[in-house]
DNA sequence: AAGCCAAGAAATTTCAAAATTTTGCGGAAT
DNA sequence: ATTCCGCAAAATTTTGAAATTTCTTGGCTT
């Protein structure tokens, strides 16, 4: 028997950040366990674990709960990425070269095609595990020159709770027509060198999801 | 049997960040377990999550070790707390009020008298417990009013890695008889409301850290 | 009827051992 | 002398159940 744990693991952070369960709802480590044929000591190592990372809420003695849902915490993380992706791509600005300028071009090319897909589906869901990937490679492409991976590995973290919190049927998944063009305009804004224009666009694209649209930064 | 998880979680942790194992030294559950006398199980489930935040290095099947020692990690560390900490005290001097003023010189206050007794022991290992506490309080006080709770976790996280790395005996636990100047001229610019003076003073303070010490930013 | 307590049920935490994998070492072959 | 193989020892991962705590329910008191 090999070890299932980092199998395990993907498959948990999926389904946390896309959308297979209810944002508040109750995660019992037993239930899992029987689901998936393994001990439930296994699967609560990989809970704990989760919740170090912030896709699940662990009180003592109390057990597991996926994060809640509110526009508050939404507000606070769209925030904390909005500060995040402006000081990775302006550091990325001032280091990269044209090996960060192909990445992000190609990581973009990438993001367009699915993002053409979805667009054309009924089904978003069956889309939404590419999506999630090509999204996630795309912005990290931006900040890819910044020489801090301790700044990509917080983005990673912070991606995650953001996505688990907009990826939602109530929410339509968090798809907008518009994501195309704002997702073109930081890709020219960063290639330009203009990494005003790149901070602003990247406000512009992140904002719906503030709670009061407020103002540059 | 009372829970003694978090007991126990606490014990590591502040071992971890305050110079009681070599970095990069190999840490078993077995042994740590036989110390504590509890099962081995116990302290796995703890090292997973001390690993998720990155005071552990975990690899499958290969058991934790320490966070290695290196520059330039220290040099990624101070980065991206330079850029926290003066993302978090641009928004708060933007945001806060009387209440914050009060909470970050009653932080400073309690940060110069522990520095100043420091200052006069032989024995700084006595006082790394409430040092650790004092500074990391006041430099959270710092980021109190920006009314971004995450920017304050990621902060805690950041800064434990960062004492990780700097606390130890062949870096003189990082004494410097400038500290209490330099914390006094970070906290001046904060009441003043001078964001540009205290994102320098904040540079400055932790630019001894760096590689090549660079510009402002 | 509302509140409180106790007893049973359910869930969580801890344990110790079994199963598996990695590591260390000695001997054979090149 | 060096490399490669395989066996033994050590370490890690998984398991399933025991111990503990929290939650629920029914009955009793006010």
């Amino acid at each position: 028997m090999k070890p299932q744990t980092p199998e395990l693991m993907t498959i948990l952070h999926d389904r946390l950040t896309m959308a297979h369960y209810r944002l508040g709802e109750k995660l019992r480590p037993a239930l899992l366990a029987e689901e998936f044929k393994v001990s439930p000591n296994t699967v609560r190592e990989i809970m704990l674990r989760l919740s170090a990372v912030g896709l699940l809420e662990y009180e003592d003695q109390r057990g597991f709960r996926v994060a809640a849902s509110s526009d508050q915490r939404l507000h606070e993380l769209t925030e904390f990425r909005i500060l995040l992706e402006q000081q990775g791509v302006t550091r990325s600005i001032a280091n990269g070269g044209i090996e960060w300028e192909a990445q992000m071009t190609a990581a973009h090319h990438k993001l367009s095609h699915i993002e053409a897909r979805i667009a054309r589906t009924d089904d978003i869901p069956a889309l939404l595990r590419p999506w999630n990937a090509a999204e996630l490679e795309y912005h990290l492409s931006l900040m890819g020159a910044a020489e801090l991976p301790i700044l990509q590995q917080t983005f990673r973290n912070v991606y995650s709770m953001f996505r688990q919190q907009i990826i939602t049927p109530e929410r339509g998944y968090s798809h907008h027509g518009s994501n195309v063009a704002e997702h073109q305009r930081i890709l020219e804004a960063a290639l330009d060198r203009d990494a005003s224009a790149c901070r602003s666009a990247i406000r512009d694209h992140l904002s719906r999801n503030l709670l009061a649209n407020a103002a540059a930064a």
